[in-house]
DNA sequence: TTCCTTATTGCAGTTAACTGCAATAAGGAT
DNA sequence: ATCCTTATTGCAGTTAACTGCAATAAGGAA
């Protein structure tokens, strides 16, 4: 737990409280090689925080997704995963197997920054899912 | 419920059955004016088909979303909707409002012939929802 | 250090989404 | 027109995701 410090930081100079359960779960998903579902967070998290509930995890996980410390990844099933990565990229999913393939941001940046100036939004970095069928899928 | 019947054929001829419950849901993603949930979806097919299940609208859903002839809009919250659209595009949703914005796909072709080149992967040109904060919202 | 305000959490209950399996019916074959 | 195969549906039950509200505790003020 000391190795989130920044991003604890940020939380707290933007007005947020900094709670033992926060502080557990952004370990974890600063720790996870993958992107995680909130119940594999909960499974993880029940372990160093014993009484935990779901319930904060689900809110927790969706509060660092709008403050913008994790992204969640959409699957394609009504289930999503968060994560938190230093590498901005964004998945290209197969809509038959699953298959999963990280797409670099900058690929996206030209449209990113075309969009953002079109509609003034201010566009989160978040992960994009793009949904196709995999090389192998294609041969069904 | 005459006139998907470009829809229904080309089910059939992939092999696929028509039933009373795929031209009812058919014709009403096909006429309704936004993009609808699965319950809103089973309310009103519900009326002209009485005994309908949700179970089974959640599964033609996923299936004509499969099939390519829905498209799915991803709103943030895992929830989802679906629509019937001639007009290629996808969205932009603030993450904080929920207000959404269409992107006409020829702004993203670029991109999706780029990852079709370097991937493999056949796109869908399904709705990719992008996520942001609206003008509004930018000054909380 | 103690008190206070109020953001967060936990609890209990609700709604949404999904699954397995037996029953039904679409559509080709006879 | 009838039969047959098997894709779809409905049912019952399960898991996932969410909500409101009272209880708790983070962090600034006294």
């Amino acid at each position: 737990m000391s190795c989130e410090v920044n991003l604890t930081n940020q939380l707290r100079e933007r007005g947020f409280r900094i709670t033992p359960q926060r502080s557990v779960i952004l370990h974890i998903l600063g720790h996870a090689k993958a992107h995680l579902t909130p119940a594999e967070v909960y499974q993880q998290a029940s372990i160093s925080l014993p009484g935990l509930t779901e319930t904060t995890v689900y809110r927790t996980l969706e509060f660092l997704a709008q403050t913008g410390l994790a992204q969640t990844v959409f699957n394609g099933k009504s289930k999503y995963a968060y994560e938190i990565s230093g590498y901005a990229h964004h998945h290209l999913v197969c809509r038959q197997c699953g298959t999963e393939v990280e797409i670099p941001h900058v690929k996206a940046e030209a449209l990113f920054k075309e969009l953002q100036e079109s509609t003034g939004f201010q566009l989160m970095q978040n992960h994009i899912s793009f949904f196709g069928l995999c090389p192998v899928c294609q041969e069904d």
